[in-house]
DNA sequence: GTGTCACGTTTTGTATACAATTTTAAAAAA
DNA sequence: TTTTTTAAAATTGTATACAAAACGTGACAC
């Protein structure tokens, strides 16, 4: 897109975010960010606008970025947009994806199970990451795709939390075959239903998502 | 949110590609901006940056901005997932709104009917935009309705043109009756199909909206 | 006449200098 | 001791200067 070098920037900061490195309410002042990239201070304000329209960050005027706190409210409405274009995404992957791609999904698939066992928990994150990727691109439509995974990009810190939660791997993978399943059975309605409530409410309930959320990672007043 | 300066232009520059001043395809450099608004290549650079990851510019490394040309296909993606999205927010803002704020829509309507019959196009468009944003923010999700507005924006370059199809008035504010009578009877089901039809094919059918679109606003290969 | 190469111009990417505002810290007064 | 004021330091917003890459023009060769 736009330079070369505020690009890498843009990149390796929204990786620190992602991962959990910088994790949400942390200060980033450009100076820091000159002496740790050596760059000047034009491209890490380009990268950090570019993170603020993303909304990983937030800017305000004449006081810096940080991380972006994300208030209880703001969380709950974000899973509930989440979990319609999931949903969407299901439900036009059914339609839509060759057999080709059903079959390399339930490899994909079968594939983490060893996983699974191991407890392998980071490991099976990406994998999971990349199953539901997966199905956005079966939707064979690209815009969809995108959205979908920008906004799981900006709940993604929230959501490495609850990971080590007790049977979440075997529920997930559970839940994942159901959802191959109904794909498999070209049953549209029925994988845009388990996607939508696999997406935020997985297991149980969002209470206990809710729950387990270190609260200094939300915003004051949630 | 950034600078003052730089948001003014991102406003001013977002508003002349919003209405049709600025047409996909049209060159933005950075030097006539800065003579146009008087001011140094900073903030001109900043507030492009801005438009290009709201998704309503493109810049390419070394090669400028240009307002973003979407190819046919994208487009018909971006009102698939509109369609999605103005759904939720019919289908949450039934179950939601306050009879205050049904009661606030429905004065809203009635007082478009004069611009029907009087035939004000312009008017009228912007009337609608309310009407619809107030669904969205009677859904009482804010996300959803700032996602809902910005994939609305994105599109909007491309709904203007089909602003004088014969008849366009009356079809808009008779599919609006109805679903307004959707949200006061509170079936929520209803008012979300009546609102995803509505976004897109608007009276007869979709293939309308696109035999209409004038061609050079596409990118080349639709 | 057409195609290609070279040079100059234009435009973008980056660095740095300057201006303005906020934060902090300390000092003085209550 | 606490609060308020004030000034210095640090940080952000803007402007300009410099470097590098792309575009255009023109000349030369075929």
């Amino acid at each position: 897109m736009a330079a070369k070098r505020s690009e890498e920037l843009l990149k390796e900061l929204e990786h620190d975010i992602l991962t959990g490195t910088l994790t949400p309410g942390m200060k980033l002042d450009e100076k820091s960010l000159t002496e740790r990239f050596n760059v000047s201070r034009t491209p890490v304000r380009e990268a950090l606008h570019k993170l603020a329209s993303i909304g990983l960050i937030d800017i305000l005027p004449r006081r810096g970025a940080t991380v972006r706190k994300v208030g209880l409210k703001e969380l709950i409405e974000m899973f509930e947009v989440m979990a319609e274009l999931e949903g969407l995404c299901g439900l036009l992957a059914t339609q839509r994806m060759t057999n080709d791609e059903v079959q390399n999904l339930r490899h994909r698939h079968e594939d983490t199970y060893i996983l699974v066992e191991n407890g392998q928990y980071d490991t099976y994150y990406d994998a999971n990451v990349l199953f539901h990727e997966c199905i956005y691109k079966g939707s064979h439509n690209n815009f969809l795709a995108e959205q979908t995974m920008n906004l799981r990009n900006r709940v993604a810190p929230y959501r490495r939390i609850q990971l080590r939660t007790p049977r979440r791997l075997e529920t997930s993978f559970a839940e994942h075959e159901k959802i191959l399943h109904a794909i498999e059975a070209r049953d549209a309605e029925q994988t845009s239903e388990l996607l939508k409530s696999h997406v935020t409410v997985q297991q149980g309930s969002f209470n206990n998502f809710i729950s387990t959320l270190p609260m200094d990672l939300l915003r004051d007043g949630s």
